[in-house]
DNA sequence: GTTGCATAGCTTAATATTAAGCTATATTGT
DNA sequence: ACAATATAGCTTAATATTAAGCTATGCAAC
């Protein structure tokens, strides 16, 4: 096999694992979610809200990576079950933010806290030095895109 | 910080980074399908059969990991394109055989020459050293499913 | 053989998602 | 002030996806 070949080869090999690691850490780790009746995207838009404090809809479909018109019906349905709330921005009426509500809250906390005993338990197939690792190597393939 | 908070800290960091960087990537090497206009799941088939050869739509179904409801679909839409074929078995009529067609092997051969250029693109990020040792670290982590 | 269980693929209904375009609001340049 | 432009969120239509259950086929036990 000729150089070239070989690079492929690495590199096909190298992605198919990195695919794989994510993909069953992450339908593991989701599994939390089915008792609370919470979609991916339902979850990523009540936590974002838990850590970054409100948003509105735009900043949100920009953090989990879904369009604006998705968001307005993730938000609609969190917004039915009374975990989150709508406010009108008085000083901008273009923008509507995204608020936890208290019921909300105490969800957000309960499963939060579950997810990441699963990512604990998950990571744990690897010590200290190979997570810190393995994170500075997904560091560098995840800003090749900043360009 | 007690020790579990830096364990529950250091595991939440590197999943993220996990994440961003399948996330990045996937989303960067699936920008070549917007032309032929495959979706991600039509690749998915073509490619499994393009190396595995005819399977039955439930093993497409587990290799992609969709269901076997959405293969049906999928498959109709490839055929439609005329990029596969079905074909019942003759020992077992319960199975259908998925076949590539010439024009669905001519297609797949293009596209996949071109997400495996997108994917060494991606990864020469990564020298030879941290490419294996990605590998050996991702899957790890993935082996921890297999229980 | 017949009866009952297992399995492959299909159908249906519900939900999720996106892209494109729409409305309302805000900003900018003249 | 007014026109043009930009932006936030919403709507619509098309597509994708799943779960549950259905039909047809095969197999195994009796």
């Amino acid at each position: 096999m000729n150089p070239a070949g070989n690079e492929t080869y690495r590199a096909m090999n190298t992605y198919t694992k990195l695919m794989r690691a994510a993909e069953s850490v992450t339908s593991r780790v989701h599994r939390v979610l089915a008792e609370p009746k919470l979609t991916i995207s339902q979850f990523g838009v009540l936590e974002a809200l838990y850590h970054k404090g409100p948003l509105c809809q735009r900043d949100i479909a920009s953090k989990i990576l879904k369009s604006t018109g998705n968001i307005t019906l993730v938000i609609d349905n969190l917004e039915k079950q009374n975990l989150v709330r709508r406010e009108r921005d008085n000083k901008d009426r273009r923008y509507l933010t995204i608020y936890l509500t208290e019921s909300g809250t105490d969800l957000i906390a309960k499963v939060f806290t579950d997810v990441e005993a699963a990512i604990v338990t998950e990571m744990a197939s690897l010590n200290d030095n190979e997570q810190e690792l393995l994170g500075q190597l997904c560091k560098k393939l995840g800003m090749k895109g900043v360009s």
